[in-house]
DNA sequence: TCCCGAAGTTCGATTTAAATG
DNA sequence: GCATTTAAATCGAACTTCGGG
């Protein structure tokens, strides 16, 4: 290991000089350029790396941002993850990933770790979320900056992103509509889930502009469950009732692009033809859906520039906290963004 | 901040006293209950929780393992990463995540951060790698141990954890030739992947062995991209071509999972129905395979596990540094799993 | 000699205060 | 006072050495 002394001894001055040299500090620019460059030269020689445990000591600063995942598995975290790494990567922080597995005990002891490790910000990717409220109530006594992406807190300590789920749900609604549709059925989310009621509110909204009515018996909800992959089984499961019980629509609104899946599956089955026969749209866009045959028209949420808008949140604070004004925390709500493929097709 | 300090303070004794008695040192034997109750429920008191700085500075540990992927929107990857994150808990590591996008200065930069960090360990998954493996090279000086997921070095600093594709490639054809499939189209990885080969290799031995003979003209190769998706893009129109020179073939083994998307769809819009006319295989069992439809049957990987291997490979490693004991670096070749959906059938 | 505890040094970089000409 | 450089203190924990009973 090559120290700053040995970059002192080697280029004749002290360890305070190299120091300030080294980091351009303020009183570099009393230094002479000759002493610069002699000392830039004996640390290049020894290829000379700063300890950053001892300048985090020093320093109180970690240059490292925690994210914490309720389940990795979840296809709405990968892009995500993709816009967080990115942002950071050229903020120049580095990112802890711990994923909770929607586990109240994991939760706890990660966010120790977390904070032991003194990371300077903390991004939460809370979209498949059933763990206590109360555990998320640790965070605030964190005093760290902490942004969470797809679930809004009603509390003021946390910032958040999240998709406009109420226009989300008017989009999809809207295609299917304008496409001729009118025998609808719905898919909708479980209420535990905070994106749920308004996505459902922006379907009923759009539905009594429209003059159109809901069949009560067309509209059926995705059970509770920590599990993503649920989800697509449970809209399987759901629509396969619909068929047994010879339900007659021309059109499938589905809570997220997992239980759309699940339903094409059960239609496919049932020899009901997507989208000849019947059109189906889901929510969110997960790389699955581009590839999914039929593809799948959905409602996109712009998951990597959710990622980054995150980082730019927490990367603020924490900048505020150096410059020791407020940290200010904001509540983004960003527009989803209607994506046609094979999926849905005109009533013929 | 409360310190060691503190709470000798509080607790009445030195601050040697309180490190021993917190940390467990062997020292610590000699101290009465009494003494040690006392310190504990200071440090309760105060809330201690030691400096992870000032910690690794002494004992230049970090407790941290770097992982870089190389393109983190491959599918292939989310398991992985949770094989390892789950494997690195256990250990009490935390993983520092970066993506590389296939590029090379980004490799390079975030080789550099990590080590400035000191990371202890790396794991690198490397499955779709058109770096110069040049790069790699800069690995191999960093004396850290490290471990690669999807690739095998030749040289010998490096351990690896590779799926054996050659069995891999025997099992997709087996389970084709077994259902009475006889004209079978291929769809082959690009050269440049290391997976490609041997997975041919296992097709050819095979084929020989069952006496079934490979016709030339069903056998098409994916090109070099560096992007995942392109798999699928690649398959869609390799198979298009296949379908319009009209060749004739009851089954499609494709490379990975990906391709075989893309021939499904090619197939699904040519009128040809998986799997009543036409078989198709894949490799890999990402996630998106079994909600697919129809449901993919597949060659699985066994992710999770692979990404668990490598922590185990890295952690023996890191433990054999401080133990002075010699870093073996071992290859470990996993078996692949043959799993069968709903995309392959007998032929009538 | 054994047990218990403390003083002081070390890890490596940053920063304050101060010393040169 | 100014430009240039540095000794010494600091960050917080852990380990080495030593002393008293």
């Amino acid at each position: 290991m090559v120290t700053i002394r040995d970059v002192a001894k080697e280029s004749g001055f002290s360890s305070t000089t190299v120091s300030i040299v080294l980091n351009n500090a303020p009183l570099s620019r009393y230094i002479p350029a000759v002493t610069k460059k002699r000392i830039e030269r004996a640390a290049q020689k020894l290829g000379y790396r700063p300890n950053q445990f001892a300048r985090s000591l020093r320093s109180k600063r970690s240059h490292t941002v925690g994210v914490m995942v309720f389940d990795m598995t979840d296809p709405f975290c990968t892009l995500i993850l993709r816009g967080i790494e990115n942002t950071l990567y050229q903020s120049n922080y580095l990112p802890m990933l711990t994923d909770v597995h929607n586990e109240g005990s994991r939760f706890e002891r990660y966010l120790e770790m977390l904070l032991d490790r003194r990371i300077e910000g903390l991004i939460v990717i809370a979209n498949w979320l059933f763990l206590d409220i109360n555990l998320l109530a640790d965070l605030e006594k964190s005093s760290i900056p902490i942004a969470m992406i797809g679930c809004e807190l009603k509390n003021d300590t946390m910032s958040s992103v999240i998709v406009d789920n109420e226009v989300g749900g008017q989009l999809a609604l809207e295609h299917l509509y304008s496409l001729g549709h009118r025998r609808i059925a719905f898919i909708r989310g479980p209420k535990g889930l905070t994106d749920s009621s308004p996505r459902w509110r922006g379907i009923r909204n759009l539905a009594k502009q429209s003059g159109m009515e809901l069949d009560a018996r067309l509209i059926l909800d995705l059970p509770e469950s920590r599990d993503p992959l649920s989800s697509f089984e449970s809209g399987c499961k759901l629509t396969e009732e619909l068929i047994r019980q010879k339900r007659s629509f021309t059109a499938l609104l589905a809570f997220d692009d997992m239980s759309a899946f699940g339903a094409i599956r059960a239609l496919t089955k049932a020899g009901i033809a997507v989208p000849e026969q019947c059109s189906v749209i889901g929510f969110d866009d997960v790389a699955t859906s581009a590839i999914y045959t039929p593809s799948l028209t959905t409602v996109r949420q712009p998951m990597e520039s959710m990622g980054a808008s995150a980082v730019g949140i927490v990367v603020d604070g924490i900048n505020a906290v150096l410059e020791k004004r407020d940290v200010a925390t904001t509540h983004r709500k960003v527009a989803p963004e209607l994506v046609i493929r094979d999926s849905t097709r005109n009533l013929a």
